[in-house]
DNA sequence: ATGAAAGCGCTAACAC
DNA sequence: GTGTTAGCGCTTTCAT
């Protein structure tokens, strides 16, 4: 590899002055204090020798790497690519960088990762990993590492999180259903160690309240996380035990398509006979069979927050803490319909 | 924030060393200098303190940073995520970490984010963007800049590739129709920028070559990209221009689902009236309607393996250069019937 | 086997 | 307005 062969000495030299002041010239904030000719000079060599500042350098002298560590995890996740889109399309225009990892999940694979990432001393943390009571978040709340949830949310004093208004997107998803005339709602839940998985069962429970039904206590069915086969899993529990269920809200788009097969599996057509509804409206739910009603959530947008509250707390802003809460929307496609006659 | 406030020097003071000596035994290759009785005390000063090196100091003196760029045109077109897994995946085992970045495909922009991620001192470059004849490509092959292309290729000498082998698979896909009884197959190739659109549109004039069959001049469409929008135009021009045409092969799944959007505005069913097959095999692509038969790639194993091609040639090893080719398999799934008779 | 010292490339006091 | 100097935290000769 060449690196940035040309240091700013080698500038300062061809420019014939001092290291310091050809630093001063190359910097946007110090650049006012040289004359403008002597910083002409020094511009000229560095686009004559194609300076490339070297930013590690830079970074360790300034204590600012401009690089945030970016926890999710795992992209593979059609939730989390549009969230870090948006992340990275907040930071780059800031000349910061984000360094990615993937933790799956797994607490100690994220205990590493976050060490690893203030070993690079990054600048501050975005988490898209939060449980309920997370350790590592509250750590880092103690150690006052600038740090930004995205997505999940812990309901502590002094978070910055943002978040879609889970328990409001609940509420329209089953709103819809009760409109088309349906009594009979079953709910298949997230883990309850994530906040959007407890506070969509929250809104679920606020809306069929709201519409004085009754929640049947076999209509909720918790599935041990947000994916295809723990959908089907506990879809598979729901609809033995509560058969009279017409219509089925989803806690994500991939516990949907667990729905989705077991009707197949159970001979059920959908909307036919069963209404589904999920959770996330993730790319590509429109080409499902059917084509999936969902509650949107605007992930690119969730990314682009999170990024801009960090870099507000970074350069030394103090946004208040708490969580933003992003709107919901929901997208009436082709999983749902009104109950069967009789 | 409290980066690693704890340095060499203290732990060296601690342990009542030198830092230099603490230095040696904090790193596993020089560990075996210094004897054990003092390694073990330096071990715990560095535990009792939370010790963490500062990596960018380290980067800074050893001119290695451990980290490598990465540069994909959108992390939000589903086949990076796999991809870009693969790579982290691969990376992380030896210390390495990924600076990601989108490029758009535009190319200023992607300059612009490669002269960013060089400033970080990355130790190489792995490139998902290449054109056929890629400047930067060529730029950084002139300067030896460590750098692996994923998924797309140049066809040039010395360089270092991990590509799926795409002419084979669009073989595998026009065999498929052939055999079901299909004789009008059309293609909406790729870009023609792209080595991936040029060999799979080599493959379809191959498989057609073998089987005797001549290709009509309206059977091939170029689409403007790999996007539905680009797969929708594409696939009406191809419609208008020859109506006898009763399968597509589509030179990915997102322009297969352009075709799928125009075959409803005609009215035609697929597989039926038409049939379809994609590349990729994207996540979600067996949920589409119909299930979209599709050439797969290891996505995963793309990114893998481009990861650890980097990786050994920055341990100094000298990997030949060239392209690997990574097998496909066609996938048959809903989308592709024999064709209506009469 | 360890200490001493120099320096990676840069910025920021502090002079003048 | 610019030069001088001193480090940021680490590794690595070179001594001893």
């Amino acid at each position: 590899m060449t690196p940035s062969r040309v240091t700013l000495r080698d500038v300062a030299e061809v420019a014939r002055v001092n290291p310091g002041t050809a630093s001063r010239v190359l910097n946007p904030e110090t650049r006012h204090l040289v004359k403008p000719e002597t910083a002409r000079r020094v511009e000229k060599a560095a686009g004559k020798l194609g300076y490339q500042p070297n930013r590690l350098a830079r970074s360790l002298r300034t204590r600012r790497s401009h690089s945030v560590g970016v926890v999710i995890p795992d992209i593979t996740n059609p939730l989390f690519p549009p969230i870090v889109r948006g992340i990275e399309d907040a930071l780059a225009p800031m000349g910061y960088t984000a360094l990615l990892t993937n933790s799956d999940g797994d607490p100690v694979r994220e205990r590493e990762r976050l060490e690893v990432l203030r070993g690079r001393q990054v600048d501050g943390f975005i988490l898209g990993t939060a449980t309920v009571d997370d350790e590592l978040v509250m750590r880092a709340l103690e150690e006052e590492l600038p740090l930004v949830l995205v997505n999940r949310v812990v309901d502590v004093d002094g978070i910055h999180a943002v978040a879609p208004d889970d328990r409001r997107g609940a509420r329209q998803a089953v709103d819809h259903l009760v409109a088309l005339g349906h009594r009979n709602i079953g709910h298949i839940a997230g883990p309850h160690n994530a906040s959007t998985g407890l506070q969509r069962l929250a809104g679920f429970r606020d809306a069929l309240a709201g519409h004085g039904l009754a929640a049947d206590d076999r209509a909720i069915v918790e599935a041990a996380g947000f994916t295809k086969e723990a959908g089907a899993e506990a879809a598979r529990k729901l609809l033995d035990g509560w058969p009279q269920c017409t219509a089925i809200f989803a806690s994500n788009d991939l516990i949907a398509l667990g729905v989705y097969s077991v009707l197949a599996e159970a001979g059920l057509r959908c909307p036919d006979d069963m209404s589904v509804v999920g959770f996330n409206d993730m790319p590509f739910a429109d080409t499902f069979a059917p084509p999936l009603t969902s509650v949107h959530i605007p992930l690119y947008e969730l990314g682009l927050h999170a990024g801009r509250r960090l870099l507000e707390r970074l350069r030394g802003g103090s946004p208040p803490a708490g969580t933003t809460l992003l709107e919901t929307r929901l997208v009436v496609r082709g999983s749902t319909a009104p109950p069967r006659p009789g």
